[in-house]
RNA sequence: GGUCCGAUAGCUCAACUGGAUAGAGCAUCAGCCUUCUAAGCUGACGGUUCGGGGUUCGAGUCCCUGUCGGAUCACCA
């Protein structure tokens, strides 16, 4: 049973008898906190169809429900809105039927699939904070619409081949001296990282010294010795040169290796992996078929555009002149190939910055213009850029944040804060690990979640680190409390049945708060996956957390003589630990048994 | 310059998509551990929702306009 469903029926049946209209939008909302009352009906619009003052109207529907629906016990008139108070009976059945739902907080499946892409990184650098958020983001999108039902497919498009990775090979090569992960101790990604850096280091040193010799600015950049070898390498790369595609295999295994150690950390998985290199041949393929079509058109020089000024918007190039596709084609390619892969999918969600959201509406137009039916489904979850306190993160000012060692970070100073409070003397070595590791990430997550997706955020080191107030560890802080109520009352023999609670006679009204938040949580998850928004379940976490915080700081649990009650706190502590523990699970976190 | 985002308490963010006196956390101050975990709870302080017009029973939310930030408009990815 639903209670909101209920209610909203309910106001149907009286709207009909009573003004003999029926409405398709009946607005109900949480009532005030200063109000007696938890779901309130706006009234306003209702004045046409009842021809009666707002609060008349609101008092017409308020008797109405009071005598006929069996949910309402009374109400109050504040302006239009209509407070009204259900009943403690209703508020035990609506709490019953929750607690007898094992599956409670997940949908039924609903036969649809739907893919989502996240992460897509290049292969020439570690995965910094930036990455963090886009990971954290789409996979907790991708959970979201597996709890709506959906069978859900993770994917990401890495970026293996091209210029980038060619100057960290041509760095290698001048000055590796054949060094390794092995050799060097290094993780691979943050090794070919380094001679990103140190092919940038020695191609601007170069360029500045021809330069000096009255070399300009353009042909110095592109004079320089280095820049010339990793041209050279991406020329061989292209032409299956074996000794570049060698070197190219070893470097791209060793970020491939660096990568799975982080993604491992971070907990988030995928179901396949792309590769450029193996998709941007099919995109130039189905770039000529569009030419051959007259979708796309080709210029004196070779070179193929497509005309997007009809939309609104501009002609793009599709293949360069010299035949060779660009990042446009690439994703054309990657796209037709997943719909072949995976032919049952309605559509794609792609998490990708907000800076490419030009790119992704050119990309959808043109997938239209070749007759995918599915790019109308193909989604760019576009979410905003993570700003440090100095501005934004530079690789050339050296602010940009590591993914590994943020990581490492979190769990330190979570250990560092959890010894500090001595509540877990208990635990082997171990478990303490798992566990500091557990509130770190969990803060982590949490705070790079807790905010809308489209919006940039301001990532400040010193409040991600919080373990006190709007934080994951709060709400894990909470569901470890929760679990030593269960294993007190286990150890207490107390067991709760939907049916034992059907004799309950009256509620705290925490108790109430508490149990309506709890009712919400399906609505949750539909809103947030509608809205590709982790932060919904994000905040109702908190909100579920806080509100059982306030019940547990107000009722003692185990001093209730009443048994019934004390079954239904029991039970209701049940449900509300494990709504939290789906919610966290929403966000990728894990909750503790205690903390 | 064109297009698209954003601006809410000292700081970081909410506001159920047009509803009531705009809410949380942090910070500051004052209370609460003999009781189921104080990573908690209660209270105080804190607002011209960037400015100016408009739409209507009602605007932080919609429209126009100005200011300030950001992104984007490559034969880069």
């Amino acid at each position: 049973m639903n209670l909101e469903h209920s209610l909203r029926s309910e106001i149907q049946k009286a709207i009909t008898a009573l003004f003999n209209a029926t409405i398709d939008q009946v607005q109900l909302q949480p009532t005030n906190q200063e109000f007696e009352g938890s779901h309130t009906l706006v009234c306003f619009p209702l004045t046409r169809a009842s021809k009666l003052k707002p609060e008349e109207t609101a008092k017409a529907i308020g008797d109405y429900l009071v005598q006929h629906s069996g949910i309402v016990t009374r109400y109050n008139v504040v302006k239009g809105f209509l407070n009204l108070v259900i009943s403690d009976r209703t508020w035990a059945e609506t709490f019953a039927s929750i607690y007898a739902n094992k599956n409670y907080g997940s949908l039924p499946a609903n036969g649809k699939e739907i893919m989502v892409e996240y992460s897509s990184p290049n292969t020439n650098k570690p995965l910094h904070l930036g990455h963090l958020r886009n990971n954290f983001l789409g996979y907790s999108v991708a959970e979201l619409y597996k709890a709506n039902g959906y069978n859900v497919h993770k994917v990401q498009i890495i970026n293996d081949r091209g210029i980038h990775i060619c100057k960290s090979m041509a760095a290698w090569k001048l000055y590796g001296n054949g060094e390794t992960p092995q050799s060097s101790g290094l993780k691979g990604d943050k090794l070919v990282g380094k001679y990103y850096v140190e092919f940038d280091k020695n191609y601007k040193a170069q360029a500045k010294e021809l330069q000096e010799k009255g070399v300009s600015e353009a042909e110095a950049e592109k004079q320089a010795p280095i820049m010339k070898l990793a041209v050279d390498m991406l020329q061989k790369w292209e032409a299956k040169d074996p000794g570049t595609v060698q070197l190219w295999k070893t470097m791209n295994g060793w970020v491939y290796e660096g990568f799975d150690a982080t993604y491992k950390r971070m907990g988030v998985d995928f179901e396949k992996l792309y590769y450029e290199s193996d998709t941007y041949l099919l995109g130039k393929e189905e770039v000529l078929k569009g030419v051959e079509k007259g979708i796309f058109f080709k210029k004196e020089d070779g070179s193929v555009w497509v005309d997007l000024t009809a939309d609104g918007l501009d002609q793009k190039v599709l293949l360069r002149s010299d035949g060779t596709s660009v990042y446009m084609t690439q994703d054309i390619g990657t796209a037709i190939l997943r719909f072949r892969d995976f032919p049952k999918i309605e559509g794609q969600i792609y998490t990708v910055g907000n800076e490419q959201e030009y790119h992704f509406k050119v990309l959808f137009l043109i997938l239209g213009k070749l007759g995918y039916e599915w790019a109308k489904k193909c989604y760019h979850l576009s979410y905003g850029m993570v700003d440090l306190p100095s501005g934004k993160m530079k690789s050339r000012e050296g602010t940009v944040v590591d993914a590994d060692d943020l990581m490492q970070e979190m769990a330190d100073e979570a250990e560092r804060q959890t010894r500090e409070l001595g509540k877990i003397d208990e635990l082997s070595d171990a478990e303490s690990k798992q566990l500091f590791e557990m509130i770190g990430l969990g803060a982590l997550k949490f705070f790079l979640l807790k905010v809308d997706p489209k919006k940039r955020m301001l990532f400040d080191p010193n409040e991600s680190i919080q373990l006190q107030g709007f934080t994951g560890p709060f709400i894990q802080y909470t569901h470890a409390r929760i679990r030593a109520i269960l294993r007190k009352a286990e150890s207490m023999n107390i067991v709760s049945t939907a049916n034992d609670l059907k004799g309950l006679s009256s509620l705290e009204p925490s108790e109430r708060e508490a149990l309506h938040l709890l009712s919400l949580f399906e609505n949750k998850i539909r809103e947030a996956a509608k809205d590709y928004s982790p932060a919904v379940i994000a905040n109702y976490a908190y909100d579920l957390a806080k509100q059982y915080n306030q019940f547990y700081q107000n009722i003692s649990i185990f001093n209730e003589a009443d048994p019934v009650k004390l079954k239904f706190r029991v039970a209701l502590s049940d449900s509300i630990a494990s709504a939290i523990k789906k919610s966290m699970n929403l966000l990728g976190i894990s909750v503790p048994e205690r903390m």
